[in-house]
Order: C-alpha cells, then structure tokens, then sequence
DNA sequence: AGGAGTGTGTACTATGTACGACACAATAAA
DNA sequence: TTTATTGTGTCGTACATAGTACACACTCCT
C-alpha cells in the first residue's frame, strides 16, 4: 500500500545487478529474518517489518532510516520519545510547519543549527 | 509507569470534588469503555488505552490531547502523518531542537507562525 | 549431471494490544 | 432501611503484530 515492499525489491535488485550478495537469501540472512518473510515483505504479502528490522533493512541497503521507516509507515521511536518530553511546544511546532514548503522548513533547521538568534 | 494511570485518578478526583458527575464510572460511561476497564488503567494495573480512547478521555477531563498521548507514552498519529510525509526535514529539525531551550522552540513556532522571514 | 543457491507457497505460532462481562463488597442517597 | 451508586477482582477474548519452519520448483555453476 505504501510500497514498502516494491521499493525494497526494486533497491535489492539494483544493488544486486552490481552486487551478487544481494540476493533475497543473503539479505535476509544478513538482516537476520527467514527468507521466505522478507519474499512476502517485499510482495507486500506482509505487512512492513518492525522498526528493528526495518533499520537494518535500511542498513543493508545503504537508504536513510527515517525516509526508510516513514515508507513502512512509521516514525522512529527515538523521534517520539523526543516529541513526548515537550509535547505541546512541539505539536505546536509540528502543525505550524505541516503547510510550509520545503525550503521554509530547511531553512528553520538552517538557523537553529547555526543558532546565532 | 509513566504515572499516567495515577495522574488521570488525580485529576479525575479533583474534578469530582466539585461536580459528582466525575465518578469512575460515569466517566467511564461517557468515555465509551467499561468502569473496570477505566479502574484498572487508573491503578496502572493496565497500560493506557488507545490513541482514541485517551483522546476521549482528555477530552472528558478537560486536558491538552498532546500531553495526555505523551503520558500514555504515545505521539498523536496525525502529528505523525505530517512527518512521514518529509520524513528528512522532520527528523534533522527535531533532532536539532532536541536539547534547545523551551524559549528558542516557542521562538521558532513565533516565528513560523508569523510568517516574516 | 549434480549440487548450490534462488524465490516462494502454506501452515503455524508467540506475544502484545485493548478491551468486555460479571460478580462482589463497601459506601452514599432516598 | 432499602436502594442506588461506587470502585474493584477475576476471567476471558478478538484482533493485530511480527515473525518461524518446512517444503517445493527453478536456475546457475562447474
């Protein structure tokens, strides 16, 4: 539904163009699942795997762990537990931002980093 | 754990001392889940409820729905649909702001929100 | 030709989540 | 003093999550 799983497959296979140890067995056995569930994984006959997996799916496969848990539907733990220590200022925040373009938002992230405010 | 359970007693209990219409059960009862349920997640003898049913229950008891997911340890899933789709831009900037003062955050949501810049 | 490696179908399962149903004793209201 | 209301103890359960185990047919080396 979110293509968690052809996206996976596609990246695999790619990899694996180049890279002969990117066959679905290999991967599964270096992530640490059955083959036959990362094949449904990536089918989407499953659902998208935990978060765990999924890191070390994104690991594996070399792709951002955020973008890689946002396509399995996800937002990482690490993340909320963030949210969950000021909730209000950053709902707040959070909701401000939904609309704002993309530029708008790097540029926040621009300034605080660079924190001369 | 969280003292979530603890937290919802004592509000619910300051709430009752002035309107009798915040029993346990009557709260249950406009909440939609059964008094034992509700004794047992004021006892913390069971996790918080759902998203939904801890919304409700905010609701009930006149609470900030951000903080009351935060103390049933959870991030509202809406907040959550904003990240997932600029998963990126989202994680650097929380993760930028995670150790900001309370001031700088509230700050930057000024400054988003008054959109001169 | 034979073995290693490949992807997949089917069946099963352990753990967690999120409650409901009912009965009970204690307290408060009429 | 009935009657109603309150909080709680015990038991059960429907559904989702996150996989495992095994067998099978196919393909690729050598």
């Amino acid at each position: 539904m979110s293509q968690f799983g052809s996206r996976t497959r596609e990246l695999r296979e790619r990899l694996r163009a180049r890279d002969r140890r990117y066959s679905l067995r290999q991967v599964a056995r270096r992530v640490g699942v059955e083959p036959a569930y990362l094949s449904k994984v990536e089918r989407g006959a499953a659902a998208p795997p935990s978060e765990a997996t999924t890191l070390r799916l994104a690991a594996d496969l070399g792709e951002d762990p955020d973008v890689y848990l946002a396509m399995a539907g996800k937002v990482s733990s690490e993340l909320q537990a963030i949210i969950r220590k000021r909730p209000k200022l950053f709902a707040d925040l959070i909701r401000q931002l939904r609309d704002a373009p993309d530029a708008a938002i790097f540029q926040v992230v621009r300034v605080v980093r660079d924190g001369d405010w």
